[in-house]
This record gives structure tokens, sequence and C-alpha cells, in this order.
DNA sequence: GCCGTTTTCGGCCCGACTGTTTTCAGTCG
């Protein structure tokens, strides 16, 4: 049983007796153990097994009898009895934007509506239009809600939603009338899926702002406008929102549209503790605004030193911050090299010479030239001949440009047994071993498990690459046991990849925090195909500070010098 | 349903926009 499986029941649980008009506090108490639950590392039934469920925040007597049931009997009677009162249609239903637990309720109770279809149905029959609180412009929403949902209102990746805010923001910095701009919330945070843009503007000309954002040439439908905030659907079917403040209260807007939601209820009620009022317009004592302007100021009101966007997720970043123990996390300066990039000799895009004038022109000290091993026919791997004319070709432009170091290495395929897809003699030549799973990911969770542990007591192999496998919106991580694996890691000083492909992103923020924990050293590299990808090392960086990473533990902050010798070339 | 250095009972974050009203409820973040 995933903890996610149990997060999951939890947030339906919520959803039911929200339709059902429960205590709102009840029901936020679900949704916080369901947050709670799946943003822990390591299986829930490690937790059981060592009675410690309720040192999870939010899991009391009551939650944790639900967690055993559900662990136990692989089902919960109490949500089996709630979905027998409200069936799955009408959770559907709530999910319909703009559409909440009140009108899902009424929908049901007065015309017996009990899924999308039969909704939609009620509506051309002119029925819906009749409840009360009810009339033509509503329909019209719900319709219109329905069409969202329908075309997935689906979340983008981490670089694709970088790139829709710079654009936006870039637009919207031509006007005078724009004090201080900043894409927010879970983007801002470099979670590693995001569902809307959040942008926040300061401005004495709000209207102007407004009137610039919703017609800008990408705007395809405007959602809402009014002065302080604005939503747009770009012609990618991409939600924007803007929102413009005062300049005099940008910080405390920033703090509060930057999130997360846990994170700002629990600053809230630490003000409240202290006798302050906290909202996106400031601290106030009384009535009296006494910090607002930047979030610096926030923080320090609060008492606690300033938290960086990517921890903020109540992941202890508070308590941390109270205390000033926080990490001093790595940044995207502190890269001396790309170790993991594919060239046109497998199944890349780009030549090396053009792949190594791109790592000049970030500054790197080196470049892996990591390319598939043979046995990958399929991604171009390189059999012992192809090797040969590679290293020629790598000599040549070692001597072309001296100011960067060029590495030999490989992306050396883990058959189903774990064995590898080059033997120990050429692996021994190579400057840097990077092995990785590139099938057999049904296999069972022992297995793949077993296949990577043999990898990484392969004296030659460096670092494991994409541990889980995770494709985002193509394949779900494959299940293995990171304790075991984050052992054997360290036993061995494997080091683990973080991917920055931003459809990949794995290790993910929890997994990095765990093999922290375990003292894993880890490498963030792009698995860059063309040249350009060599960029997507922002989104690597973004999800290594989610995991509360540091310079030191990361492999390539390491200039060429600690690096080679490290490596053992 | 959780939680406690003001509390084991009585709290639990706060405000904008929309559509329907004529002062507000519902939804969202």
């Amino acid at each position: 049983m995933k903890n996610q499986e149990i997060a999951n029941i939890f947030r339906k649980i919520a959803q039911i007796l929200e339709i059902k008009g429960g205590n709102p506090f009840r029901i936020r108490a679900y949704e916080r153990a369901a947050q709670n639950i799946e943003s822990i590392p390591e299986d829930i039934e490690i937790f059981i097994k060592e009675e410690r469920l309720k040192t999870i925040p939010g899991i009391g007597k009551d939650l944790e009898e639900k967690i055993k049931e559900i662990v136990s009997n692989g089902r919960l009677k109490y949500l089996e009895d709630l979905t027998k009162e409200i069936p799955q249609g009408i959770i559907d239903i709530l999910n319909i934007p703009g559409v909440g637990p009140r009108t899902a309720k009424l929908l049901y109770d007065e015309l017996g509506i009990r899924d999308i279809v039969m909704l939609e149905r009620m509506i051309h029959a002119g029925k819906v239009r009749k409840l009360p609180g009810i009339r033509e412009k509503t329909e019209e929403n719900i319709l219109h809600g329905i069409e969202l949902l329908k075309r997935g209102h689906e979340r983008m990746d981490l670089k694709t939603a970088m790139d829709v805010a710079d654009s936006f923001v870039a637009q919207l910095k031509k006007l005078k009338e724009v004090k201080r701009i900043d894409p927010a919330g879970s983007l801002r945070r470099g979670k590693d899926t995001v569902r809307d843009i959040d942008i926040l503007v300061s401005s004495k000309a709000s209207k102007k702002v407004m009137d610039k954002f919703t017609t800008l040439p990408d705007v395809k439908e405007i959602l809402a406008k009014g002065p302080t905030k604005s939503s747009i659907l770009t012609i990618g079917n991409i939600q924007v929102d803007v929102r413009v403040v005062k300049d005099a209260s940008y910080g405390a807007s920033l703090m509060y549209f930057t999130g997360s939601k846990a994170h700002n209820i629990k600053l809230r009620q630490l003000a409240i503790k202290k006798g302050l009022k906290l909202s996106e317009y400031g601290i106030f004592r009384k009535d009296k605004s006494i910090a607002g302007k930047t979030e610096e100021e926030m923080y320090k009101t609060l008492g606690m030193a300033y938290i960086v966007p990517e921890l903020r997720e109540d992941r202890g970043e508070l308590e941390a911050a109270e205390e000033r123990s926080l990490p001093k996390l790595v940044e995207l300066n502190d890269v001396k090299g790309d170790l993991h990039v594919h060239s046109t000799w497998s199944d890349g895009g780009s030549s090396i010479e053009d792949l190594v004038i791109k790592a000049r022109e970030l500054g790197y000290e080196y470049i892996a030239i990591s390319d598939h091993s043979q046995g990958l026919k399929i991604a171009g791997g390189l059999n012992k001949e192809e090797l040969k004319a590679k290293r020629k070709e790598m000599e040549k432009l070692s001597k072309k440009y001296r100011d960067i170091r060029i590495l030999f290495g490989t992306e050396v395929d883990i058959d189903s047994d774990g064995n590898l897809d080059y033997p120990d003699n050429i692996l021994k030549e190579m400057d840097i071993v990077i092995a990785a799973v590139h099938s057999g990911f049904k296999q069972s969770k022992d297995k793949l498990t077993e296949r990577i542990v043999k990898a990484c007591r392969n004296k030659h192999v460096d670092i494991i690459a994409h541990l889980t496998g995770k494709l985002w919106g193509a394949r779900e991580p494959y299940e293995v046991k990171f304790e075991e694996i984050f052992k054997v890691c360290r036993d061995t000083s494997t080091v683990l990849e973080i991917n920055s492909f931003p459809q990949r992103l794995d290790l993910n923020d929890i997994n990095c925090r765990m093999a922290k924990d375990f003292r894993v050293k880890l490498a963030i590299n792009t698995d860059a195909h063309i040249a350009q990808q060599l960029e997507m090392m922002k989104c690597g960086i973004a999800t290594a500070r989610r995991g509360w990473l540091e310079k030191e533990d990361i492999l390539n902050t390491l200039p060429f010098g600690e690096i080679s010798s490290k490596l053992g070339y």
C-alpha cells in the first residue's frame, strides 16, 4: 500500500464530507493528513511497524486507526459507507471548476443529478436555472467548467511553466506603470509540475496593467477581470492569473501568492500567537501595518529567518527558520559541469562540438558526453569500434577547446538481471560511468531493487541515473526500496542523479531529502539530447533545493581537480 | 478530526471576484 493511495482515500473522504456539509475543520483535518502522508518519503507501513504513526503531523487516534485499517484490509469501511451516500459521479461534479460543494449538493438534492452527463442534460432541458441562486449565467459557467474539465486542465511541466511565465512577465514589464513583477505560486516554489501560472505586480495603475494583460496576443479567453485580480486562458489552454497590489504590500502579497497553502496557514497561526494578524496586505498589530513591503521584512517581523520559496511546504522549514537552522541551498551558479549528456554518437541531436560550445557558454569547467551503451539499439548505443572512433573525435576537440574538460562517459544499460551492458575492461577506460535501467519496468519492487543494488556494487559505476524511471505523462515511477538502495549507495560511494529533464525530475524532492539523510551524494544532470537542453539544469536545481540540498551534497559543484580524483581517473 | 509554554475543550487563515441578490453566498486560492 503506497502512501499516495492512503492520501487519495483521505482526500476523497474530505470531498464527500464537503458535499454533505460536514464540519469544515474536520474536512481540513483529512486534507492536511493526506498532504502530510504523501510528503513522507518512507513507506507508511514502516511507521505502523514502529508504532509511530502519531508522530506524523495531523494524525491522531482516529486517523491512526483508519490508516491501519486501510493497510491491513486494503480498504476503509468508513469511505465505503460514505460512497453509498454520495456516489462517485457527484465527486466528479465537484471537480468542475466553478462548482463547489454547495452547488453539487443542491443539484443532487433538488434534481437528483448524480453525474456530469446528467447535469449537462438537465441544463439543456432548462431545469437547473429554476434552482434558487442559479440563473442563465451560472448555467453557462457550469457548462464552460465542464468543457474545461473535459479538455483536461492538466498540470504542465516546470520548464513549460517557466517559459510561459517569462513571456508574460517580459511583456508586462514593458509597461512603465509596472513597478515590481514576479512569478509566484508553485512555479516560484519550483514544483515539478504546475497547474496555473500566478504573476504578481505592484503598480499604482492597476486598471492599465489589467487592460494590457487581458489583451496580450497570447490571450484566448478572459476568465475573470477585476482591479486586483484577473485570470485568462492562453491559446495553449494555460491559465494565467495576474494580481496587482500596492507596492507597500508587495512582499506580503508575494509571500501569500507563493504559498504553499499549508505554509501560509501555519504562518498565520504563528502571527496570531504573537498577537498579530497576517494577510496578503501585510502584518498588522491592531489595525496598524508593521510589515509588508518585502518578504524578508515579513519573516523578520514574525521572528524567523527568511525562507526561500522552494522550502515553503510546511515540511519543517518554519521550525528551522525559528531556530535559525535552515540549510544554505545549492544554487545554479554552484554547478561546475554537466555529467550526463547525449551526442549524435547515440540518440542525441547535437554534435559533441556543439555541446561543448554550449557548455563553455554556461561557464562550465567540464562536460561528460555520456552516450548509450551497445545493447540499447533503439537509442543508437555504441559498440566497441564506435567507442574508439568517438574517443578519437573527443581527443581532437579537447585540443581545440582547452578551457573545458571533455569527459568520456557512458550511460550504460542495466539489464533485467542487473548486469551491465559493457564488460569491466571497457568501463574502466571511461572517465565516468552512469548506469541506468531502461527496460523491465514492470518487474517487482524486490527485483528492480536487486538490479540497481548490483549495479551500485560494480566498482566502475559512478552514478545511477533517473532512479525511478518516472516519465511524467507517460510512465509512473516504478517502485524500489529506497532505504536499501540509499544504504548501498552510501557504502559504495555511488552517486544518485537528479535528472533535470522536466518530464523526469527524478529523484524527486522528497527522495532527495531522504538520500541526504542517508548521506548519499547527488549529481544534478540534464540528460540533454540537444545542446539547448543543457539549460534545463535550472529545473534540476529547483528539485534539489526543494529537497533541502546544499552545495556540498552535489557532486558536480566540485571543480575539475576534485571531481577527477573523486571519480578516480 | 487535531491539538495544547495562554487551552484536554474550544478553537481551527483570510480576502477577492462572480452572480445573484439588494446585503450576501459560493467558490477559489
